[in-house]
DNA sequence: GCGAATAGGTTGGCTGCCAATACATACACT
DNA sequence: AGTGTATGTATTGGCAGCCAACCTATTCGC
């Protein structure tokens, strides 16, 4: 897998592991890396920035937890998250479908159609 | 669509449409759009430079065809390009399969799981 | 004490697509 | 003849956005 293959995806997946449940940052890194078979590696230069924009747009929120001994700060999903996950999800649909349909079209390509 | 949503793509949506024989620019894109059921509007900007690059990489070859009036050139998928192509969609699907695990889990994100 | 694992965070830089722009020719219409 | 529209190729600047590299701090094993 190419390194910045998830560019313009990003969003969805951070969302989509946060409909679980709250996280922090390395839990976060280490749910996209399993769920995807071990595909995505993201970075911590990929998603606090990403998850601090989010934060901003109100679709995250964001609290610091002492987990223990170790303080991490947790993320959650807010209903407008939520909404926007939905979004992500149709729009990749819609993406997935209009790729697809170019790479592999229906008919067949033949010599000279 | 958001605008750039074919970044990482694009040269496997150009070699695919050239799959059944050689097309000019105009063509490409009007192909992309016809396949993708309108979505994909690609720009000349977006294309020719690619369309240099895979040529200079050997996987297309172009010629200038007098077709009636107009000057056309004209792009042809080369062995290697066919061979990349088919290394383009199975990376496509790799990557589909990947982010769609994280977006769409198999196993539906319950309460606390 | 020292290294590794866990955890959070920032910054510079580069890739690569797009918008804007330019140019040329053909054709229909007035 | 002039004007607008469609067809066609091509280049350039800009910028979004992810990543590599780097830094800090704490806990635990040896």
């Amino acid at each position: 897998m190419k390194a910045d293959a998830v560019r313009g995806h990003l969003d969805g997946l951070l969302l989509a592991v946060l409909e679980s449940g709250p996280l922090h940052g390395y839990a976060i890194i280490a749910a996209v890396q399993r769920r995807s078979g071990g595909v995505l590696e993201l970075r911590t230069g990929t998603i606090y920035p990403a998850l601090n924009r989010l934060e901003r747009l109100g679709l995250l929120s964001s609290s610091w937890q002492s987990a223990g001994d170790r303080r991490r700060r947790c993320y959650e999903l807010t209903d407008a998250g939520r909404r926007t996950l939905a979004g992500e999800r149709s729009a990749w649909s819609e993406f997935t479908t209009a790729i697809g349909s170019v790479l592999n079209p229906v008919v067949p390509p033949g010599p000279v159609t």
